[in-house]
DNA sequence: CCACGGAACACAAGCGGTTACATGAAAGGT
DNA sequence: ACCTTTCATGTAACCGCTTGTGTTCCGTGG
């Protein structure tokens, strides 16, 4: 078998203890000896057993993340920040998904799996209501939310309303008084990244005294072929918008290609706005307001593995939000004069 | 405390031995008894102690994934395909990422807190000569690669010379004969995809009898901005050429970037092919060489786990080829007469 | 009618650490 | 010189499960 950390304190001359106490450096160890116990224990090439030592401690060492996609950009993006910061504190992240990658079907639920297995849970952008979510939440272990607040709940978030606002009341500014609108799912719950971006979206048009025309809506579900068929929803109404708000990027590629298909060019006959900062916005010209995604994902992992840390009392549950920035790209100009 | 095996046993009127028995499945307990069993552990929402359990047995029923990067494309994606398949089967996915999300410094590297952790290790497309990876497979657990093969250890790949063959013919096959080639690094290693897909180019372009003019190669390093560099070191030549095959999706989007700004139209003026079958490749309207990413990922996975569940046997290093195929869109097209 | 084999289950020894508590020695105070 | 701290370390009781080795009880063949 592999060595164990008897033979480390044989090795040493020490008990099991002490040479527990001196590789996860503890108080109470003279300095002479831990050099000792340390030197030896990499001589000897020894490795904790991870199992034995959470049996006993009681600790995983390791992070649960939730989260419905794992291809997405935005996910994909959310994660590599998460895990740069595991790794850094040394935690193992487990990674479990909660659709399939046909993101059809569910999938056993998370929740089981999550009892006795980690020290705390990272959710990405699961809405609210999620029964997933609920049943996460009910194991009331330490959890951060990504991209979702909830009453009780750390998260960390962007402000979507003002994303919205912005997004929007950019296009007012540029003079587009028919502005249509790309959002998620037709049922929105609020507290969702769409909702709420949708009030931004619409404050912005009451305070430019615009009108919101419902028919001026279709829904993208977040994904590039979705904006396509909203955006050509869109552009076959009798009186099409000037300019259009789409509440992702990837949405708003979805339209882009629309547009092109129906032989206008975005920024010229029409302007587009995304949200995200997606890797492709940039290459594609869009106009977008950028979030932080990748900050989403490191910061609320740093809230987590802090809070698990200073594991004395309740840490109240702080709701973190992060800066946007719009990015005036080529997609959106002055409305035709 | 969490109720344990023992409290079931108590409740069950049997020993702990039966209880675990039961609950996993194993032959010589009363269906009776098991049935019994399993309805007190449920009704007391008893959860077995994974860490207890590993201690135990020594299995850890989780698997390892080492990826280069977290959030491109390729790799978010064969990980998605990864995690459907561990999920089902009840094994814990523990995310490791080798780069930083910069893309940049190195890491602490996997294999130290891998040891006793992990039953098996997946890796997505390290470089055969990497420290990382050889330190991997000097643990020697069991292991697979995606995306690379190396002599002994089981793989899942595409044919990368293939793919290159294939994505070059269908230029010569249009009449091209001054073709460009995208690469990834300068150094080029063996057996990595890059180095592979070149050969494929090569032996097409001889097979036509065409000159691989060195002139016409650049280096787009598999990120867009670097294929757009590339591009504009090829589109800047005294000749350029009237095709060029870009070894990734993702490059070939900078090159197409690249094209736009240089008032060229991909299709018309250019051809570009890619190699992936990027989601945003349709929408570019790029013809590419489809690879099935998530395949790739699923069967290395299941190809683990299997090895690891009939653990009788060292099982022979197979190596699986996927299937590519050519996907015939816009950015390509007969060379002008 | 008895010995024998197998099924169903109980016992108990680990698995490899962690940690509360005990111990002893050195240091500090008066 | 004596008592109290403080520090370094040892002792040993778990942590919660798995599994090899019994033990008991039955059915069956001779």
């Amino acid at each position: 078998m592999a060595i164990t950390i008897k033979d480390v304190a044989d090795a040493a001359g020490v008990s099991t203890a002490t040479v527990s106490r001196a590789l996860r450096g503890l108080p109470n160890v003279d300095s002479g000896t831990r050099e000792r116990i340390q030197r030896i224990a990499a001589e000897l090439d020894y490795v904790i057993s991870p199992s034995a030592s959470r049996l006993a401690s009681g600790r995983t060492g390791s992070i649960a993340v939730i989260t419905p996609y794992i291809a997405r950009w935005f996910f994909s993006t959310v994660l590599s920040g998460v895990e740069s910061v595991l790794q850094n504190a040394g935690m193992d992240l487990l990674l479990m998904s909660v659709s399939t990658p046909d993101g059809q079907q569910h999938r056993l639920p998370p929740a089981p799996r999550l009892r006795r297995r980690v020290d705390g849970v990272l959710v990405i952008a699961l809405p609210p209501h999620d029964q997933q979510l609920r049943e996460v939440l009910a194991l009331n272990m330490p959890t951060s939310l990504i991209g979702v607040t909830l009453e009780g709940i750390p998260s960390v978030t962007i402000d979507d309303v003002l994303a919205g606002q912005i997004a929007t009341q950019h296009l007012i500014n540029l003079g587009h008084t028919r502005i249509g609108v790309i959002t998620g799912a037709p049922v929105e719950e609020p507290f969702t990244a769409d909702h709420d971006r949708h009030r931004g979206f619409q404050q912005a048009m009451n305070a430019a005294g615009l009108d919101v025309d419902s028919a001026l809506e279709a829904y993208g579900f977040f994904t590039i072929a979705g904006g396509e068929q909203a955006m050509t929803a869109l552009l076959t109404q009798r009186n099409p918008p000037t300019a259009v708000f789409a509440m992702s990027d990837e949405m708003a590629f979805g339209a882009m290609k629309a547009m092109r298909s129906h032989g206008l060019q975005p920024g010229r006959d029409i302007s587009l706005v995304g949200v995200d900062g997606h890797d492709m916005s940039e290459f594609l010209d869009l106009t977008t307001v950028v979030q932080p995604v990748q900050d989403l994902g490191r910061i609320a992992a740093e809230a987590l593995v802090g809070q698990l840390q200073s594991s004395g009392g309740e840490v109240e549950a702080d709701s973190i939000i992060l800066p946007t920035q719009l990015l005036v790209r080529g997609s959106t100009s002055p409305i035709k004069g």
